[in-house]
DNA sequence: TTGCAAACACTACACCTGTCGTTTTGTTTG
DNA sequence: CAAACAAAACGACAGGTGTAGTGTTTGCAA
């Protein structure tokens, strides 16, 4: 059954879970290619993190003749929901509206993003008159 | 005219001036006071935290008799929005709304957040009705 | 079978963090 | 003034991170 895949990802880490997410599975070949663009990093440097988040349970390995594939076995949903529960615990207190606030006065926010932000309340707004 | 404040502030050391933005200034018996009531941190650790948030030029200190007061440079909103433009950019490819309908989703809201967000909702189509 | 380049594994190292222990120093008081 | 004490400064150490260098395995070509 696996660990839970312990979330505790660092920076340069995501980086190369972006491009597992992207695709997979895929050659760490694959990987320093892409990862180059963007990065600059040695060849070595991907390998590493590779085998960090394998040991974080982050990301899996499976032998592909003379190379391995690498899958990511975290989510990019649930990794997501873990930084953002971080966030919110560690710098706003635990609370949603501050946070909600702070980016849309603090953030520009384009028509479409209003736009989304409308019907969010609307169906927030109706599921609660539903069961008050 | 003193650099920005480089705003890195580390989890522990953020716990240090939620107490400082709480009130300032203040002696480090406080701080340790009142740090100890939730972390119980050593006295030290306290110190040490204050040292390396006066290093990064988040807070100053100025002699009082025989101690020092402590008071917060940088500013809890500078900070809130530092954390935030931070998973935003690492999290969310800097898109606000992805953020937005994730919270908005995965985050139990009462009926007071979704208020407030309606009337944020609300402002924003006003000001942009206004000039478009 | 043997040697080679590619792919992988192991090691390194400086800086950050969390968490103190130890030493210095500036004050207060006998 | 000197001893004692409290506050502050400095040092420490293990574990994480960013970024690689060096050593080792191995599938394949000769």
């Amino acid at each position: 059954m696996s660990k839970p895949a312990d979330p505790s990802i660092s920076e340069a880490e995501s980086r190369v879970m972006e491009q597992l997410w992207k695709r997979a599975p895929q050659g760490s070949e694959d990987l320093v290619a892409a990862l180059h663009a963007g990065t600059d990093w040695h060849e070595n440097t991907v390998r590493t993190l590779l085998h960090r988040l394998i040991r974080k349970g982050a990301v899996h390995a499976e032998r592909d003749g003379r190379r391995y594939l690498y899958s990511p076995v975290l989510t990019r949903e649930a990794w997501q929901s873990a930084e953002s529960r971080s966030l919110l615990n560690r710098v706003f207190g635990g609370r949603v509206a501050p946070l909600l606030v702070h980016f849309s006065c603090n953030e520009k926010l384009g028509a479409k993003d209003v736009a989304e932000l409308r019907k969010l309340v609307d169906r927030l707004e109706k599921k609660e008159r539903r069961n008050d």
